[in-house]
DNA sequence: TTGATGCATCAACAACGGTTGATGCAAGTA
DNA sequence: TACTTGCATCAACCGTTGTTGATGCATCAA
């Protein structure tokens, strides 16, 4: 309760076994990698990572849907970008998932 | 290449990968929350748990062998408690992820 | 308009991962 | 020994997830 390890807002556990879910993904993972170095719009990524579009486009959906990544529109074109904050808000959650381990609960939540 | 964010030993893309997707399933997160609170043998969790057991088994395993858990044997009975390095160490992986995204490294590694 | 381009979505299929019940094996106990 | 208990492993089944090729819908150009 109120514990959290700040970064932006707490996440609860469905968003992050979404997240989770998300990152585990090879294909998606290189996506993220790939947005890391800026924004980029699909076409761009059908040719750098050679992706059938439709491929790409479910995944894109799918880390779209988790927040990791946001997308506009421009003209014909849609833009990537990833959301570094999802992220953030990851790895704090990992935090206290092992912070819990000091506080000798019990066991299972429910 | 070298730069890591500590937090023991770094971890590549493939050990994270397998966290993520190991922490992503639902009853291995109740597990791992389960073990933070300290060890505990089998027939404990899946009373705990309510669980089959080969079905306890088959997650066990696979958060040990991506060194979420670790398992001692003590005559009868197998104990598992949690090794909160590996949590550790996809934290600092994650982190390692955005910060690419500030280099302004160009795209999609192999 | 008509045609081309960029992207999302859909249906059908393939691959993967989790569940179940049975079996095996080691460590104890009688 | 023979029996029981705790756990791992296996094969068969099933649900979920990812892939593929086709289709649809915007946006822009001619």
């Amino acid at each position: 309760m109120t514990s959290a390890t700040a970064a932006s807002s707490a996440i609860d556990t469905v968003a992050a076994r979404a997240l989770l879910k998300a990152l585990a993904d090879p294909l998606r993972l290189q996506i993220v990698t790939c947005l890391a170095g800026g924004e980029r719009c699909v076409c761009d990524l059908t040719d750098e990572l050679d992706l059938a579009q439709s491929r790409l486009s479910f995944h894109l959906k799918v880390l779209k849907d988790c927040g990791l990544l946001r997308d506009r529109q421009s003209g014909r074109w849609v833009y990537y970008r990833l959301q570094p904050e999802a992220i953030e808000q990851l790895q704090s959650w990992l935090g206290s998932l092992t912070s819990a381990a000091q506080v000798g609960s019990r066991c299972c939540d429910g």
